[in-house]
DNA sequence: CGGTATCCGCAAAGATACTG
DNA sequence: CAGTATCTTTGCGGATACCG
């Protein structure tokens, strides 16, 4: 069947100011989560999918369509034998990591303790990680890790002060990190010590075992409790 | 008659993450833009239903109460004799204006030409300026301005490299600048002369004329031509 | 002036079934 | 796996009426 029913007039704020522009463009429901995991690096459909519980398929579908056409993302097939279909970021989507990651900021302090039915993302794990990396506070370490969490593999690499992560394409790294996705919330909000994580087998480690001290102290979040009193 | 219907349960996306919380607070329709009319100073239910049209006075009421009992805004009643309520950003919604200042930057160049039908906010430039502002590009200028666009009055401060904005309570300027809006973004977007915009007689100024040109070299944005081609 | 209440039509979101 | 199609529900837009 023929496509049809292209855009019906996606509501405007019709004002000329940067903000309401910026808000046309990415302030519909789901799209800037769909943007955050996507800064993580390309990711297929279903995996997209698996990380936003609740935006059922035709709604994805839709988002993915329109971010398309704004030349946010694009589409891209990969080469066989993979010949899986998956979108990924242009440069201007990674634009947006700045709006991504100011709104993480500014919302990190109503996380308070988590609630049964949250939901945890690796990958927002992983950009608050990126985001939460301070170079002032670590000098001139170098350090490469390939973190592991569930079939999400990660590649994290912090030297000169700076820090890269992204997913998939995994190289040699003098680390591996394999844990669940709860065990790293608890361990970089400081609710769970490394070594405790270490010795109940809730962290698995190849390589140095000393690392795992250093990979906390790198990208240590802010805990949900000096939060509260803030 | 007594207050009922209380939140039906305001749509959360149910993620323990802080780009999703943040976007449970503020994520909503005109939730962003109500703040970033705030940001310039307490304003009345008017006059934020002035510079938000389409919103619907009803859906004013809604989002006010909610950012109120977010703790992101609060009412308050003037002393008399002025009497009258205004809505002022706590501190906590203050400290979103490096989100709204992001989005502003990430939407600036899709700005483009401005159509007929679209609504400029005196509110939304003022932000600009603020964020426009570089304290590198302008050493050790101190200059003190009052902008008045149509009813409102602007208290512009630049010195020692930091700039601050206020609406209302005008204090002793340097300098007053009238005009109206549609001259104030031709003038910041480089499309209107200070010269052109003096002799037309669409700027008033009381004081130093000259001083129009260091206002324009200040908080000059980057106009929409030099963006579409970037 | 500073709201609240209501009603209506429509668009966006949610849920689920289904197909190439 | 990568989506469409379809149906239901909720939220928004716009108008207007009303009240302290």
């Amino acid at each position: 069947m023929a496509r049809q029913r292209e855009r019906p007039t996606a509501r405007s704020y019709r004002q000329y100011c940067a903000v309401a522009r910026g808000l046309d463009l990415v302030g519909q429901r789901w799209t800037l989560l769909i943007v955050r995991d996507l800064l993580t690096g390309p990711k297929r459909y279903k995996d997209l999918l698996a990380g936003l519980p609740g935006i059922g398929t035709n709604l994805l579908a839709a988002r993915l369509r329109e971010l398309e056409e704004q030349r946010i993302l694009k589409r891209r097939v990969l080469p066989p034998p993979a010949g899986s279909t998956v979108y990924e970021l242009t440069d201007l989507g990674k634009s947006l990591e700045p709006v991504v990651t100011a709104l993480g900021r500014w919302g990190h302090r109503f996380l308070g303790t988590r609630s049964e039915d949250e939901f945890l993302s690796a990958n927002a794990y992983v950009l608050a990680m990126r985001a939460a990396f301070r170079s002032d506070a670590t000098g001139t370490a170098t350090e490469t890790y390939e973190l592991r969490i569930g079939d999400q593999v990660f590649d994290i690499r912090v030297a000169d002060g700076r820090c890269s992560t992204r997913e998939g394409q995994p190289s040699v790294t003098d680390h591996v990190l394999k844990m669940d996705i709860s065990t790293l919330s608890a361990l970089l909000h400081g609710q769970l010590l490394p070594k405790e994580a270490l010795t109940t087998g809730r962290i698995e480690v190849e390589g140095d075992a000393a690392a795992l001290e250093r990979f906390v102290k790198l990208f240590a979040l802010p805990s949900p409790e000096q939060l509260l009193m803030a």
